[in-house]
DNA sequence: GACTCACTAAACACCG
DNA sequence: CCGGTGTTTAGTGAGT
């Protein structure tokens, strides 16, 4: 049922350190199940009742948590939870065989689109369908090469992976691929070596993997992979935010689940994608995890489906990779260079600022990949660790509509703009500046409570709110006792 | 229409 | 030599 690790080496730490206590647990469950047993993934209850969960996996017992969780991971995990419920009542397959999100454009495109006519053609193409995984086991997933390599690589123990079992991988994760001619390869291999995203990690001379290196993440630009997939799968239902479901029933009748946050590659490793951006924490995630339904993704900005410049940029501006030598962290690995520029990549973010070359503009991940030698397997608790080095060094302009994508709609677009207004009024940069730009326009100390302000309203615009006061009012109680006395 | 982005295709070099 | 891997360039389609 859930994704397979290839049957392969698994190379121990060569040039990265690894394995922390926590986190590498995390990693390593291979299965929920087994995540579940050490009691680490989805360690947050929930204040109400989900529906059981179809995969035998063990709910969360109410008051349970894991120590020395913050209350920010732990509402975090709660939504993880949620999801992971709501994935759950949908079954896997789901997960394996998604269709496109949000048209054609950017969403792994290609085969099956249009020119490549031997290649099954996406079902629902205009992502105005709910995907069907028993009727379309073959549809295109909606992740983009970057993030299925990413899910590969971080689905690997060792968070490496050669180029041969990132295939692997994908083939087992996403039917699609194995009908699909080899041309995706030379994708992968052509996002691989431009992609600054990933890295490659120079083979430890004891391992023999045969040809090829070893690729990894670069640590620097993880949270953008994070950010892209985070927003990539999602299914195409505008009523998801305009309309919120009443009750938890009703939300688990939906039929599009975010796919992102029960992913195969989500659950095994046991949220810990949930490290987002705190600027998406503190302004959207935060209190939409107080929700029940996790459809309501925090801060549903974008219109659906759209895949915006932002959420390009996430993919692409950030992760660039350049094509040659040097990392910039004190990453092990390496050999790309985001101080240069490539035809491909250009490095720009979502505002043609180039982070890459102005350190002071990276995303957080600079910041907590290059605090000394951060790595995000290596320490006890890394995982706690991204959160608080996150929140030092929030990029407070996080783009928040890089959170979702689902088909496009006007609705949303209203929704937007009016979003968009909000901030406007509250002198907040749009996100639709450079990033450059909204940085230079921000003040710097007042815009964590202006973001929270404007997702606020932006909640409220979206109709959630009433389902929020009502979600929070019943568990606030139980939040409270969950949090942990020390934090941060 | 310009620009950006993700992607495919192809060519080429390198290596085991 | 062959095949896999990695890099690079060109071109396309889509969104902004």
């Amino acid at each position: 049922m859930g994704p397979v690790m290839p049957p392969s080496k698994k190379p121990e730490a060569s040039g990265i350190s690894v394995a922390s206590a926590s986190l590498s647990h995390l990693y390593q469950a291979s299965s929920l199940q087994e995540a579940e047993d050490l009691d680490l993934a989805f360690p947050a209850p929930l204040a109400l009742p989900l529906a059981p969960l179809t995969d035998g996996a063990a709910k969360p017992e109410k008051g349970t948590s894991t120590p020395g969780m913050e209350d920010e991971e732990l509402t975090n995990l709660n939504w993880l939870h949620e999801s992971k419920n709501l994935l759950n009542s949908f079954g896997d397959p789901v997960l394996r065989s998604v269709s496109p999100v949000g048209g054609e454009g950017g969403v792994a495109g290609n085969p099956g689109d249009g020119d490549h006519d031997n290649m099954p053609p996406s079902p629902i193409a205009g992502g105005d369908l709910p995907y069907d995984a028993d009727r379309n086991p073959n549809c295109k997933p909606p992740y983009s090469f970057s993030c299925l390599i990413f899910m590969a690589i971080e689905d690997a123990p060792s968070k490496r992976l050669p180029v041969k079992e990132i295939y692997t991988w994908i083939l087992e994760q996403f039917s699609y691929f194995a009908n699909a001619p080899t041309g995706w390869k030379n994708s992968v291999r052509h996002n691989l070596s431009l992609n600054k995203c990933f890295k490659k990690v120079d083979k430890d001379r004891s391992q023999s993997i045969g040809k090829g290196s070893l690729w990894c993440i670069d640590p620097e630009y993880r949270q953008n992979l994070i950010q892209a997939l985070k927003k990539t799968p999602y299914h195409p239902h505008a009523q998801v935010f305009s309309t919120p479901p009443t009750s938890p029933q009703a939300y688990q009748s939906m039929s599009s689940p975010p796919l992102w946050p029960g992913s195969p590659f989500f659950r095994r490793n046991g949220g810990v994608l949930l490290q987002v951006p705190q600027g998406v924490i503190q302004n959207g995630a935060r209190m939409m995890s107080h929700g029940l339904y996790t459809g309501i993704r925090p801060l549903p900005i974008n219109p659906i489906g759209i895949r915006t410049a932002d959420d390009r940029s996430v993919l692409s501006g950030g992760c660039r990779k350049r094509s040659d030598s040097n990392p910039p962290c004190d990453s092990p690995l390496v050999s790309s260079d985001p101080k240069e520029d490539h035809t491909y990549s250009t490095n720009q973010s979502d505002d043609g600022s180039d982070y890459t070359s102005d350190s002071s503009l990276r995303p957080i991940a600079r910041d907590v990949a290059n605090d000394s030698d951060f790595d995000y397997e290596d320490d006890e608790d890394d995982k706690s660790k991204i959160q608080l080095e996150i929140k030092k060094e929030e990029p407070r302009d996080w783009p928040i509509d890089t959170l979702d994508s689902t088909p496009s709609s006007q609705q949303h677009n209203k929704k937007r703009h009016h979003f968009l207004k909000a901030k406007q009024r509250m002198g907040v940069a749009s996100d639709t500046l450079p990033l450059k730009k909204r940085r230079a326009e921000k003040p710097p100390e007042s815009d964590d409570e202006e973001m929270k302000e404007a997702a606020g309203s932006l909640l409220h615009l979206a109709g959630v709110r009433a389902c929020l006061n009502n979600i929070t009012n019943r568990t606030a109680k139980g939040q409270k006792e969950q949090k942990e006395p020390t934090k941060n």
